[in-house]
DNA sequence: ACCTGAACACCGTTCAAGT
DNA sequence: ACCTGAACACCGTTCAAGT
């Protein structure tokens, strides 16, 4: 909590960025163009700089993305926990979820290596703190964790229709509504144009979710009788359960 | 299921490469260089041929991979399923697992779009089916559905480490063991070199799982008082937890 | 201490042309 | 019908050098 530029006594040139700068410009960047758009030259370009220049600041584009992370795990408002131990593990678990819903670059960090923000630890911590009050041993407790940490990495990481409303109808057991849900600043999930945008897709709903397969761009299949090709046309549309 | 080649009353030059070549190149290529390093100009090399000739056969990469995860799907036997209706339910939800583990290319196809091979929505259908036939209304059986589909695709997304033992001491609850489950082949999971061998990483194992923080080159960090840097003594150490 | 230029070794994809 | 060569517009990263 110093302020921020001119340290005492300090030689050589006075530095023209700074990883908050990094930072910020890496948003702008993700907010405009989406993750996809969100590479080292880009961000030298929004920082009117040269690419090498933020290899001075970070070691390469995986712990950029990971004090992406970081940031956004130290922004997130700490809310009070429930005292209920059952009550508090559902908080935890849905403060897990809503730390990292709505950003985009996610699936990258999570799927590429195992890196996890350490200021997120302390939801990990409680989830498993309130397993143990429930009565759990320590392992049973970690496997519980675990359990709903993929459950969470697979909601963050499918690509969702816009909107995934719960049936109102009857609540499914166990899954009942975190206490204190925090504020879900729910940013607008613009996928980039992926390398291709002259991609030919055809868009399946099926399951309340979206299910996208691209077929030849010929016509008929021109490629040969190769047995794998009957399943050129795509038997989709005789699925029986259409409830997007 | 006709013969492979000499198409009668054929024109033009007889083809070198077909859908299956490509299929079983890359197959090759996934299992001696891993997910990484699988890319058109590979595969092409891996066919003696040219990148371009890749894309008569195939739209783009996306297809190609969608191509891989179809004949998996396809390959995959088949199990008796039970006629119980919850034992059917999570035995579907096993093959649904078992279908994709161990293909590391799975995170990038079902991350990237969303992909999902038709050849394997028998399954999803047996879900939905079971689901209903419990009694669930169409729209739970297919909320249910799609908790256990994202948490499977947490699964098979999350980088592990080696083995996941479950704690034997107690089943945690819901958790029956699926009836027949099928063989799960687990192809040896190499991570590729993803870029930059020279990497520096401290691995921290925690609850189960390791968790990688790489940490400045130049010792202490060497960037500046920016406040963000305080994070990048990562107090990891002092968790609880180290069931690893 | 901080940054740059040039270069390396890659990508996916398009286009027009060749046989 | 099947494939190629050349090219486009990119990547992340390293290295040596400049101020």
């Amino acid at each position: 909590m110093q302020p921020v530029s001119p340290r005492a006594g300090s030689v050589g040139r006075p530095p023209r960025l700074s990883k908050e700068a990094l930072l910020q410009a890496a948003h702008r960047v993700l907010e405009a163009e989406g993750p996809g758009n969100l590479t080292m030259r880009r961000l030298a370009r929004e920082l009117s700089s040269t690419p090498m220049a933020l290899y001075y600041y970070v070691r390469d584009k995986d712990e950029l993305l990971l004090l992406l992370l970081e940031e956004r795990a130290q922004r997130f408002p700490r809310p009070q926990l429930p005292t209920d131990h059952r009550e508090r593990l559902l908080c935890a678990a849905q403060v897990l979820h809503d730390m990292f819903v709505g950003c985009p670059w996610i699936a990258e960090v999570l799927t590429a290596d195992d890196l996890m923000a350490v200021s997120a630890l302390w939801v990990v911590e409680a989830m498993i703190d309130s397993c143990i009050a429930c009565g759990l041993s320590p392992e049973a407790a970690v496997y519980s964790y675990r359990v709903i940490w993929h459950y969470t990495v697979g909601r963050l990481v499918v690509p969702t229709v816009p909107e995934q409303p719960r049936p109102q109808t009857e609540q499914p057991p166990g899954r009942a509504r975190a206490a204190t849900a925090p504020p879900l600043k729910r940013s607008p999930i613009r996928r980039p144009n992926r390398r291709s945008p002259t991609r030919r897709t055809r868009t399946v709903r099926s399951w309340g979710s979206s299910w996208q397969a691209c077929y030849p761009a010929r016509g008929a299949d021109p490629r040969g009788p190769s047995h794998a090709s009957s399943r050129d046309n795509r038997p989709m549309a005789s699925s029986r359960y259409d409830v997007a």
